[in-house]
DNA sequence: AAAAGCAAAGTTGTATACAGGTATACATCG
DNA sequence: CGATGTATACCTGTATACAACTTTGCTTTT
């Protein structure tokens, strides 16, 4: 599995390297306990030190490795750390639409609603790495919409984690048929729903219940 | 103001930049709007490029500056921003307790008591840095005990924010005199009080008090 | 005088070089 | 045979070198 080229548009060879060893990592091609240093890394991706010490330094930011005095240690992201991370999320996306709930969306709804159109797209093109983005795109633009710059920015630091999860989850999904998919890609709407209601109450419940389908999702894409 | 150089035991040269420039900015030495380049940096503290660029790369993730084609902006952090900072320890903390409240914390509360006896000491001693170590510290051991990894990750993301502005907060607060500085340690017990009860609602509502009351204290010395 | 073009300086991204420290393996000594 | 000391190879942190690109300001032309 390779990580999409499209993504990596105007990314300097630090974040290309970075994107391609997260990708490794959570795919489990690296294995949690192994000892990479930034020689070898340098030496597989055919690049110098400096990115490379970039790439790992940002790994390291997300808690894929952990940097030891010789060598960075591979952590990896079980299952129970990708439903940490959808903890992570829920805390984000929730907070997120609760601000939002106040005012009028009728501009984000319109975009969201063009993720959702393009999601079906893709199915219908049996594109999963399209429909990976348009899902995440979904989200990352709930999450900018709230306004909050700090939120925003613990958003940015699960952001590659979170794109290289919801690609390895919608190619697994996508195994299980285009009904599953259209399934997928509905309950989005559910959330559109929420931000039209306003109603904050209504909005933590969808959200909870997006969630602890997603939950469910993980559980069948990746054990 | 210069940063405590005990609180850079064992770092780097470029996190050691990283966070002395770090206080300049909050501290509004160096003003929003600034441009500033890895060369001038580089010769500014005497270091080269390399420590420069690993240090510009943490400010850029911290949102304290955004990096451009040439030269970062400096973006600083204004009353504003340190709200929305506190939004989300919030977030984080209140999380982080409501996981605690189900088990047994003795060992934990020992240690919350023991960092309450150093800030106390701290103000007998007029010591505003260890003050704001102790402080910070009391918060962080919380968020650790939580045993969240994604959580402590995103922790991780605003740490050296968090410690700069305790350590400036601190200082004014100082000022007020030693009755608010006790008040401000007091302040704590009722966090350990809300973690012995073990009720959700309870240390909801007392987490809820302390930022309510931080939000009132930063009012008074960033403004 | 204004505009267009060019030159020169500055900037980042990347590669390489160097220094200090750490682990490992082997040899030597008890 | 075991333990200790040393030598060697490797790794990171830092400094420097180089290339491609951007900006700025001056010069030249209209």
């Amino acid at each position: 599995m390779q990580y999409p080229s499209a993504w990596l548009q105007g990314a300097s060879l630090g974040e290309s390297v970075a994107s391609r060893l997260r990708l490794q990592i959570i795919n489990e091609e690296i294995r949690p306990g192994e000892i990479i240093s930034e020689n070898k890394v340098a030496e597989l991706f055919g690049a110098s030190r400096s990115p490379v010490r970039e790439a790992l330094k940002m790994l390291a930011g997300e808690g894929l490795i952990r940097l030891e005095r010789m060598g960075a240690v591979v952590i990896g992201l079980d299952l129970a750390a990708v439903k940490e991370l959808y903890d992570v999320r829920y805390l984000i996306e929730s907070f997120a639409q609760q601000r939002l709930a106040g005012q009028n969306n009728e501009a984000l709804i319109l975009r969201l609603e063009q993720a959702i159109d393009r999601m079906k797209l893709a199915i219908k093109h049996g594109d999963g790495v399209e429909f990976a983005y348009q899902d995440f795109s979904f989200h990352e633009r709930i999450v900018q919409e709230a306004g909050h710059t700090r939120i925003l920015h613990l958003w940015n630091n699960i952001r590659p984690i979170v794109m290289t999860v919801i690609l390895l989850t919608t190619e697994n999904s996508f195994k299980q048929g285009n009904e599953r998919m259209e399934w997928i890609a509905d309950k989005h709407r559910t959330v559109i729903e929420g931000l039209r209601s306003g109603d904050e109450e209504r909005i933590r419940e969808i959200v909870r219940a997006y969630f602890d389908d997603s939950d469910e999702t993980l559980g069948r894409s990746l054990a």
